[in-house]
DNA sequence: CTGTTAGCGCCTTCAC
DNA sequence: GTGAAGGCGCTAACAG
């Protein structure tokens, strides 16, 4: 690897020269610069992309932070896809990093020393470590998904999930239903207290009752949904459930079919998160466009980094409800 | 943030013994290490990745080169979760690239500059600007997909597509089909040469003539794929069409559809690479599993930086041959 | 076992 | 316009 101080050598010029043709900050003379890069590509020489952080405090790479429970599921895909396909257009790279949510914010806050310029959190929690340590380094940060409150001025971008909850539950409540279970997402998550308020909203105002002992907290597998799945219909307390993605509600289906229960006629079923999950017969659900967030997500942190004018939290509308045939009215 | 040099003063020892109670390269006494260790989480200190990079050479991260067509394919994604969860556990973060095959090798080599310990390479091309690049600064390589000829030193870790190609074309010769269509990948990918080579052999074998005018070449798109079957089945010249994906199979059956003509009755149709798309009737295609290619290729980047002995070339079994509706008997 | 020195590759003053 | 010196944060080699 030749450096700098080759490539001023073989051109017969010093260092700083060599640096001032190559980012472009003061004058270099045309016959000079030709002569340096001449010798560059001689010398195969490219800046060190190390070096250059280190001096410049600026590494052009964004970290993007999500939990690792195995597998990543279609949001995870989607989200990477859009944000690594915007920051190469603003000539950034991204890292991926599978850190905890809970990691001891100790004895040295890793997360600070990572070379990052900024960092954009996928499904925030509510007590997060990573949030904790970005934010204490001063890192610029974009959560994708809701702030949690001890950190509400930090710069969010998220779907209205209380507004999705809300809309789910009044779809199923106006086609009759009133024992309606939530088996919501993970309960350490800020969307998930969300669902429940939208949840607990269209119960509200249709005058029903709020149940607790109806609502479940679920890690967004199919076999967790199942699982939940035999319990309620077991207790056959339920004439409609609502899961937080289709995966879970896949889940909820084989369940249902194991127990000879009929999808919808027996029992309704709504995701409020949609991917790519072929059930029989199409659940309903709200689909995200995750790429599109990911796509936005970039652009925020680009501008916080920029020291641009932002808005601090976005509501997107990248979403839209399907209504299928596994919602049926009963009387 | 804060320094080794701030550390070092706050315990009332050198940087050096700072350096080594975070490095445990040399023993240092458990009193000291504990006057160091409260220092640092004093003053939230955790070693700056770059610094140590540049000293030590050594980042521990590495760089997975896809191409940027726009969109990710599923492959794409279930690569990147399958290399993130296993770099994960070898302590290992992921940076994407999505330089294009055919970036101009001058006049700086820009790759060689990346802050990367080895690449993982999807998609090579038979003339692949980053691996020219990557090799002249003797980044540790790893290939998914063929290597390219001249190239062909590289560890590389792929299914046999020869031989995947040779059973699609078999399967559909002796099922009378003697029109067989050749909807292949992009020209200049080593993976399209090997499914070229495939089909051929088994006409070959049959002892039917290999009709160029039959194969054509395609970006992997689903427009695409139906731009091509438009000109195929327009000019009836075939019985079947063996497409490299079911996106573009996907393609053909919207073509078909739009054309009267029907599956299989009509025309058979075989993907040679399966995602979750799905059709009607399904498509015969076979799924390969990348998840498990992306471990598998962790696994071979880090004993090539370990120097630990590796097998050059691995032909991956993680595939399975689906034969469905869509490919129907002639006389 | 601990501290000092030089250097990784680059950028940034500041004189010339 | 150009060059020399110091520093980014850390490790390595060598003394002590």
């Amino acid at each position: 690897m030749s450096t700098i101080l080759d490539v001023s050598k073989k051109a017969g010029v010093s260092k700083s020269t060599v640096s001032n043709v190559f980012n472009k900050k003061k004058y270099v003379s045309d016959e000079v610069r030709e002569k340096v890069l001449q010798a560059a590509k001689e010398l195969n020489y490219y800046p060190n992309k190390l070096a250059l952080g280190l001096a410049n405090n600026k590494t052009n790479m964004i970290g993007l932070f999500l939990e690792n429970f195995g597998e990543f599921r279609n949001m995870h895909h989607k989200i990477i896809e859009g944000i690594a396909i915007k920051l190469n257009e603003y000539n950034y790279n991204v890292i991926l990093y599978l850190d905890s949510v809970d990691g001891d914010v100790s004895p040295g806050m890793k997360l600070r020393a990572e070379p990052i310029d900024g960092a954009i959190i996928l499904d925030p929690a509510i007590e997060d470590s990573r949030i904790k340590e970005l934010v204490s380094s001063e890192t610029p940060i974009v959560l994708v998904g809701r702030a949690p409150h001890d950190y509400s001025n930090l710069c969010s971008l998220d779907v209205n999930n209380v507004e999705i909850a809300y809309q789910a539950t009044k779809l199923l409540i106006e086609h009759g239903h009133r024992k309606i279970v939530l088996i919501n997402s993970a309960s350490n998550l800020t969307i998930t207290a969300d669902r429940l308020k939208g949840y607990v909203k269209a119960h509200f105002e249709a005058g029903i009752e709020f149940e607790p002992s109806l609502v479940y907290n679920c890690n967004n597998t199919k076999s967790k949904g199942r699982e939940l799945a035999k319990r309620v219909l077991e207790s056959n307390l339920a004439t409609a459930i609502i899961t937080e993605s289709d995966v879970v509600a896949s889940g909820v289906y084989e369940e249902a079919k194991m127990q000879g229960i009929k999808i919808p006629s027996d029992l309704s079923v709504f995701a409020l998160g949609g991917t790519d999950e072929t059930l029989t017969p199409e659940v309903g659900k709200v689909i995200v466009d995750y790429k599109k967030m990911g796509e936005d997500a970039v652009k925020k942190i680009i501008k916080i980094i920029n020291k641009e004018p932002f808005e601090s939290n976005t509501e997107l509308e990248a979403y839209r409800m399907v209504k299928a045939k596994s919602v049926a009215r009963i009387e």
